[in-house]
DNA sequence: ATGCGCTTCAAACGTATGTTTCAAACAGAC
DNA sequence: GTCTGTTTGAAACATACGTTTGAAGCGCAT
């Protein structure tokens, strides 16, 4: 075998594993026999269960990181001086996700259901490393957010900001359940590109709505037990 | 102590531990300890670990799928024989949650993070513990919603369907870390009621956007590393 | 007071986990 | 070929988990 080929296979195999199962539900021993591995080899390579969790974030998450950075870059430059549009703005990382290059068909899946879960499984220590380690691109994408919807006020935008992320990370992080149950009740195959394909449009939708109405429409009144 | 006090306090330990961790890592000592309740109180009680996972959901979604049903009847009644609007069955759904009892605080925010949980961690009892007992309020919401969008496809609906349940239950259910940032970065006070009143217009807007694009936006073309 | 369900309790069970150990195998330089 | 540092291997470690056990405690009708 090459040299480490080794910390390779443990990172396919965890990475896929991961992305089924979520972290706490993948053990080590999953991970080493699907990957045809030693069990001590992960301890070896990575140094404990934490940090190959990191190492998978990092493995797509730096390149994806640059690719993005260069997507923002060049809009900014063909925009030059004025701010994006959300639909820009929104396009670009929709399009960096789905175009990075993959190691495999179900690569980009994975790629998202990785991201819903880093949000959506408490993991203390990954929020800390993704936060640390990723926050420029994050913060530039939140300034862009920021520039392409003035006639929002700061507190509209925080909470349509939040509305995008969640309808992002949870349809992301269940996208292959949800793809199974269409398939199964409508016989409709589905892709990722097709799913980033509707998700824009309503976040575009949504983060653009008439001012938010705070009081219930009239009549709306509703009876409780 | 009373006839079953005990059974109580391990639902309500076990409710806010699980919406906090996870239903992994959340161990039955954690459970017992902070219920103040001896560990073998649990199999004793419920069985197993999955049935009290189950009895927690059925403790909060029975009286709540009884007061929707309340609310879609009043409401259909009210609009006797025209369909309702998406704004409607928004709000009857949004009102019955937010009107629920509480037992605490943090009660309607446990429960958007409870049932978002259940769509996310692929616990396979759950999933179906859940489409068995509660099918018919779900399946009445789905027809309501399908009635109010004629001019979507199946496809596009239920995409966006997720779409707003995602929005809802992230939202929901990182309210109070996200109130307590909003807090502290604009000095501006929410309560959950304003934060579905946000969020009842951005999804009737992202519900309602035009066709899904299903390509990108001319010259949105991004350089790839 | 006695006996009978129901509930609590401390302790243990068997299993699975992440991690460590240390000897064996290996690759490359001399 | 021999030595050296790196990687693999089988086995064990300590710990945590969900669950079970059997005795003790309790309220209450008889």
């Amino acid at each position: 075998m090459a040299q480490s080929d080794t910390v390779d296979r443990i990172l396919d195999a965890a990475e896929e594993l991961f992305a089924d199962r979520g972290f706490s539900e993948t053990s080590l021993r999953m991970i080493t026999s699907k990957a045809k591995v030693n069990l001590a080899a992960v301890n070896y390579h990575f140094g404990s269960k934490n940090a190959l969790i990191h190492a998978v974030f990092a493995r797509f998450l730096t390149p994806f990181s640059a690719t993005l950075e260069n997507a923002f870059d060049e809009l900014e430059e063909r925009c030059d001086g004025k701010p994006p549009t959300l639909n820009q703005t929104l396009w670009a990382l929709t399009e960096s996700a789905v175009r990075m290059p993959q190691r495999n068909e179900k690569g980009i899946s994975i790629f998202m259901r990785l991201l819903g879960l880093a949000y959506t499984q408490s993991q203390g220590h990954l929020r800390k490393f993704l936060e640390q380690e990723y926050s420029e691109p994050f913060s530039r994408f939140m300034r862009l957010l920021k520039e392409a919807t003035p006639q929002l006020s700061s507190v509209d935008r925080y909470w349509r900001i939040q509305f995008m992320l969640g309808a992002t990370a949870f349809t992301m992080s269940s996208s292959d359940a949800l793809r199974d149950i269409l398939q199964n009740k409508l016989g409709v195959e589905t892709t990722v590109q097709e799913i980033a394909a509707r998700l824009v449009p309503f976040l575009a939708a949504g983060m653009q709505a008439e001012d938010a109405m705070l009081i219930p429409p009239a009549g709306s009144k509703v009876s409780v037990a």
